[in-house]
DNA sequence: AAGTTGTACGAACGATCGTACAATTAGTTT
DNA sequence: AAACTAATTGTACGATCGTTCGTACAACTT
């Protein structure tokens, strides 16, 4: 599939670039994206503040491209190694590997996605709704994850509702306390969920 | 109980100082308590950039101070109207009662310590341990009353967090995408909770 | 070999940040 | 009326912010 260039100017550049977003959005995930400033993240890799700036032309490219970055990780790590399942194995896998994936601290704040959400939630703007998209097309994954479920009992909008709020409550708790329990009480709670969903009616 | 002092200079000074923190409140729910600026702040309220910082000394003091305003209003709001009530009852409204704060939006940016809380969870510092503390001291609250319920099915604790999930989402979501059916699938959730946790066994 | 392209750099800009301190205003006490 | 006190102001500081610009150099093209 790659292509056949071979200029090793652009591939330098490309792969600065990649440890700039993946430094920015390990940042990010703890002071925010505000708090991600262009010229700490130059200090922190060693380069030159007009150097990363170069290659985004403003902070709000840069916040923009670092959660386009996130979101792949979050997908490779989250939603991809669900895809092989179907039904309520494909569900369980994708809850389990949330709440795997906000454990062992994919990023040091916890889920990426739950620390930037709770700082632009209220502010307009291209970076904000570049994360509501973001949340939304997560929503409604889960969602049609659990509608794809065969034999499901009640609604499966609202079970979805009541999973997800479980995954980031216990991404919140951990994050916030240190709260060990907080991932094995949204275990307990998501399975109970889904045995009720899935009991004979 | 109100101190016999007729002083006016400190009365007007106080007056300014709540004038400040309720608007600091209100910006930090939306930006931030990070992104709440002292200087800011002063040409918002039509003062001094010094007159801000005199009233608290530094800008964690500031921080601080608001989280401390924000905390009575909460309580003020969410926690004294369910003190009359005991058992079910009491636990109902609280749980209504968060919701109706968050809902008719008392902070612009939705519950105040959602947003600040993501905003500090992951970083040390005098701030962070009183949103922690005061967090801490919330989930204990909705413990307490389930706990309190009379003939209760199943851990209270986990009741309380399942059911803490629920009106955390519900005010994310209403935030991030105005999504006004938020609020309702948190109530029914809430609802069948309770059902479940209070069913004959 | 000469010319072009792309990355990275250093220096400087205007603005804003939190903070410091002396001067001023308003209200209280003698 | 004078002395005192507390709230507020104006001015100034060093640091950092995002951004702009001209330049250096390596890599590719002709």
């Amino acid at each position: 599939m790659g292509g056949v260039k071979v200029d090793g100017r652009v591939e330098r550049g490309e792969q600065t670039r990649r440890q700039i977003l993946r430094r920015a959005a390990e940042i990010a995930s703890v002071e925010g994206l505000e708090g991600l400033s262009i010229g700490r993240l130059a200090t922190e890799l060693g380069v030159s503040k007009s150097g990363v700036f170069a290659h985004f032309g403003s902070k709000e490219e840069l916040q923009l491209a670092t959660v386009r970055a996130a979101a792949k990780i979050f997908v490779d790590e989250v939603v991809t190694p669900a895809g092989g399942a179907t039904g309520l194995a494909r569900l369980e896998r994708l809850l389990d590997g949330w709440l795997a994936y906000s454990q062992r601290r994919t990023f040091p704040g916890g889920c990426f996605f739950y620390s930037v959400q709770a700082e632009f939630d209220a502010r307009p703007g291209r970076v904000r709704d570049s994360i509501a998209e973001f949340d939304r097309s997560w929503a409604e994954l889960v969602r049609t994850a659990a509608a794809d479920v065969p034999g499901l009992v009640g609604d499966p909008a609202q079970l979805a509702f009541e999973v997800v709020a479980y995954l980031d409550l216990a991404n919140a708790r951990s994050v916030l306390h240190g709260d060990t329990d907080a991932y094995a009480r949204a275990r307990t709670a998501v399975r109970r969920a889904l045995d009720r969903a899935t009991r004979q009616a």
